[in-house]
DNA sequence: TTACGCTGATTAAACGATTACTCACCTGCC
DNA sequence: GGCAGGTGAGTAATCGTTTAATCAGCGTAA
């Protein structure tokens, strides 16, 4: 039985009072009575329990995270970054998965609200729009979504990484998306496309419609990849190289989001990071500021970072890839 | 302002005992004034507070996942089939992350606690051991470490992946782990070992020691490749193939947990599942039953999955890879 | 002497929900 | 008519913590 106020006031032949004023530091307490407390507490080992303390005070020093996906692959890096903001901030993290369903985003918010959370981050659903909650809420959206208050500049994050095959040379590239109706993929491309110069060209390919064949891409001319996600830049990676074309020599490729694997294969997958332990630790202190009282900050926009590995490089003028023979193996349906 | 059991008393003029009794369906209450109560209370969306009731039943409906690191990639899914059980049996999840420190972990642990956490699932850090927990526990962790409750069959699934080879003929392969010390690892490794045919040989490779020349193994006659974790298996699929060699042709691979990539990329990769929805309601029942007041339920071993996909194929009897030109081109430095 | 101020600590109420206990009332039976 | 028993609902205590209000004791100044 962990020991309550009740406990080291008993032994000590104080009240629960002094107790609590010591450990508070608010009240009047001598300085002999403050060391003997503070003395029991640690002998005791104790540690205020949350819910007595939350039903007093109505802070249960409690966050809700609240994720329309846990098992999309840039969750680890969130969630961990979520985690030690909150952390260090003395709040715990109440986690829910809305499936992508608004109902189950509503409900799973409702059960936050509930369970007592302070307040909540909430990377909504697709299409959904968070209003009217009763408790303060920090929304990661697209830049472009209202209300939201932070997210990574996707936008910039294009343009730097068509910035970056620019300066390589190339000139004929392919975007690569998997879902039209994702906003953050659009702004994405839509920064791409910005940054193009005036003698580039790019084609947009999206994967809902069906794996596309990316060895024939290449051989009409597009000498670069970037995909709104790692991991569509590691479907492009692999069946290019499965085709017999090798990266970066042939074909550069470049991803988004700097995943767990983005580092470990080869070659190394060129990537736009996003600030995570920014974001997360922006996400919270917005929190934090609304549950002071504060009214809600200002939208925050946090860079995106290029990581350059080995997918990308120069083109190669001297054998232009159209020229090559073409690859004999390959397996193109993974 | 959320309402209370006292709104709901006051607005119908009775007691709030009363309302109480409609809601937990426990006192006598006649049935005109039970369908009053159900009224107003879907009417103000009543939903009882957690803290108050927890402060007054000790329980909180919410339980601890501890884990030693969250950027695991194996991580989403294991949180979603956790989170997903929780909450079919009404509880919520609160995570914390242990950055693979032992007392970090201890602390993490005093927190839920602390903030009232009715039990814990615990992945517990390399080498530590829990124990003497003032609350219901249950340890993710390998068979093989004593205090485990729930766990994949690590072991069988080291003897699928090498008996699948066998069948393909494969009798030369390489065994690819990270670490030594992980216990999940050498279990997989073992059991890998175990199934090893008579004819069969295979070499130990371990990726703390310095990334492997891939492509010298399959000169050297090494057929396949059976990697600890598909981020492994990514890893040496992707060196094989800048290094011109193509995967299963020339060298089958195997990963492990299904991460997810692995579908995503080609060849598609051959893995061995694990069954993270059963573990993760074997966990959360193994929790439910120790609250109930039921003594520790026996270890629960959750058998794995072969996924057979595109990076597994025969061995090619008619041209061995060592006796094919060596590639000229290839990036092997992720 | 009385009044006042200060110090150090106690008392008691409050937070929201649950629940054992009590109570008033009605019915039916002897 | 009195009493047992059942019904429907209220009273009040409780969980652990915080905090406003109060209080006793003491020294000092009027």
């Amino acid at each position: 039985m962990q020991p309550k106020l009740k406990d080291i006031a008993r032994e000590l032949g104080v009240s629960t009072a002094t107790v609590s004023n010591v450990l508070s530091g608010k009240g009047r307490v001598s300085d002999e009575t403050r060391r003997l407390v503070n003395e029991k507490v640690s002998e005791l080992g104790y540690r205020p329990g949350g819910p007595g303390r939350a039903l007093r005070t109505g802070r249960s020093g409690v966050l809700g995270l609240v994720l329309p996906d846990i098992s999309n692959p840039l969750f680890p890096a969130f969630a961990q970054a979520i985690e030690a903001a909150a952390a260090s901030s003395g709040f715990g993290v109440l986690i829910a998965d809305s499936h992508g369903d608004p109902s189950a985003q509503t409900d799973a918010m409702q059960r936050m609200i509930q369970r007592g959370a302070d307040g909540i981050v909430i990377v909504p659903c697709r299409g959904t729009q968070v209003s009217d909650l009763p408790l303060a809420a920090t929304i990661i959206d697209a830049a472009s979504t209202p209300g939201n208050c932070v997210c990574s500049d996707h936008h910039g994050g294009g343009r730097l990484a068509v910035e970056h095959l620019l300066e390589l040379g190339h000139r004929k590239m392919v975007f690569l998306g998997q879902s039209r109706r994702s906003t953050v993929q659009s702004d994405r491309i839509d920064g791409m496309q910005a940054a193009l110069s005036v003698d580039a060209r790019a084609d947009v390919v999206w994967l809902e419609d069906g794996l596309p064949d990316f060895a024939a891409l290449a051989r009409r001319g597009a000498t670069a990849v970037i995909a709104t996600s790692d991991l569509h830049a590691l479907t492009a990676l692999t069946c290019l190289q499965s085709a017999g074309l090798t990266v970066p020599e042939d074909v550069s490729v470049i991803g988004f989001d700097d995943l767990s694997f983005s580092a470990r294969i080869a070659p190394g997958l060129t990537t736009l990071a996003q600030d995570m332990p920014e974001i997360a630790s922006a996400a919270v202190a917005h929190l934090m500021q609304q549950l002071d009282g504060a009214p809600v900050p200002a939208a925050r926009i946090v860079p995106m970072a290029l990581r350059i590995r080995g997918s990308t490089g120069p083109v190669l003028k001297t054998i232009p890839p159209q020229d090559r023979p073409i690859p004999q193996q390959g397996d193109l349906t993974p």
